[in-house]
DNA sequence: CTTAAAAGATGACTTTTGTCAGTTCTCAAA
DNA sequence: TTTGAGAACTGACAAAAGTCATCTTTTAAG
């Protein structure tokens, strides 16, 4: 009965954390009664760049990658999505099919919740339509600072300030590891460079004390330094 | 008289290039009222990065880039906006001050649209509300293709779609050569390396008979071949 | 517990990109 | 018409990044 009950938007705290929140209680309820909860396990995709989306995706546990592939054939992340975040809205908005694949990073499960529920709303409710281009309007700000990033900094910086953003985003676990395990290639197609040079880059900081690695892991011991890196020292 | 006219929004033909087409008359009559017309010099800045905007920009005339300086203190532009297009509104939006500078690279004719009246039909035109969520999920959407590009692809490939972005947005003058005139530096800004490496990419690329030039000016002789480099060949 | 596959790591080398120090060209003001 | 400042261009070199081959470690399946 308690996880019926949770399993009810109406009930869910993650609509807390996205433009969701900004519905009706009815319209809350009308969209519960059409998603559908999804498990995917760690490594399947929700969705393939070139795919029309029916819906948009909420995140209610577990961590996804957001990639696109290059001409040139490499895969590149462009934003980790998890708890609360909501994916495929733009394409469902822009009503094109999406640019981008999603990958789960771990076990992950989902909520989706067919387009006409989005749409409609777009259509009757201003608040969420204010919420979501507000949210929007960031989100490109955001992508500004990514693209000079990408275009100016060095791998060195970019590594640097991925890992800060890691662990401002994701936090530690209980040893003080990074709690968001990548792989190298997936830190590597964040950063936007080849794995060997991600690995280095990586051995190059431990040697230089600003990490610790275990195995796969990675812990931050001096962040005022990967700071002064990310910044360009 | 006839210059009167045509100096309202109710009768300007640019708004039919953007989100302003989705206003009513008599909310173009409120904004006509309040706009202000402005005429900005080549080299001359509309806005600087970390300024609070106060309303937005809809070009007229001539052409602005927008830019942003990176921690390592090179510039680099995000967007070039011409005529039809609305500076600002992200900002303005997302309430937060802009993380663009724009500068003149014409000389050019804008309205300036005091925030106000952007915000209050915001508020309670959700045809208006629309467009501008529409278009923002399509700019998302190139901003990741622009991410991709920076991070993925070489100078050369890079340089290549440039050429071609240029030549299909403002296409040639009478003689043939690109009729947006950008000075060398400002072409390296755009893709992202630094003067000379772009100047010498321009020239081995003149060498492979794919361009011409004359001054300042370039002319595209070959775009299959430099479509073929920009997909990386 | 064994073992094959995947991921991580490293060395050697090439290519790409950046930087510095100049020279030449262009265009507009005197 | 001169001239001088700024832009365009070039060469030489250094640094950053990519690639390929190979080896080691980790991981998960049997």
């Amino acid at each position: 009965m308690a996880a019926h009950e949770e399993s009810r938007c109406e009930n869910c705290i993650i609509r807390q954390l996205n433009s969701l929140k900004a519905l009706k209680k009815e319209e809350l309820k009308a969209i519960s009664d059409s998603k559908e909860t999804r498990t995917i396990k760690k490594g399947e995709p929700l969705f393939k760049e070139g795919e029309k989306l029916n819906g948009v995706f909420c995140v209610r546990n577990g961590v996804s990658k957001l990639s696109k592939i290059s001409d040139n054939g490499k895969d590149q992340i462009v934003k980790i999505a998890s708890k609360g975040e909501v994916m495929g809205q733009r394409s469902v908005i822009a009503e094109e099919a999406t640019n981008l694949s999603a990958v789960a990073l771990n076990d992950m499960e989902v909520c989706f919740i067919p387009k006409t529920n989005i749409t409609a709303r777009i259509e009757d409710n201003p608040a969420f339509t204010q919420a979501i281009l507000k949210y929007m309007a960031q989100e490109l700000k955001l992508a500004d600072d990514v693209i000079v990033n990408m275009a100016q900094k060095t791998v060195n910086q970019r590594l640097a300030e991925a890992l800060l953003y890691l662990d401002k985003t994701f936090g530690q676990d209980d040893e003080g590891y990074l709690a968001l395990i990548l792989s190298r290639s997936d830190i590597a197609d964040v950063v936007g460079t080849a794995t060997e040079l991600c690995i280095r880059t990586l051995a190059k900081f431990k040697k230089e004390q600003l990490l610790e690695t275990k195995g796969k892991r990675i812990k931050l011991l001096d962040k005022k330094g990967l700071t002064q890196i990310k910044e360009g020292f």
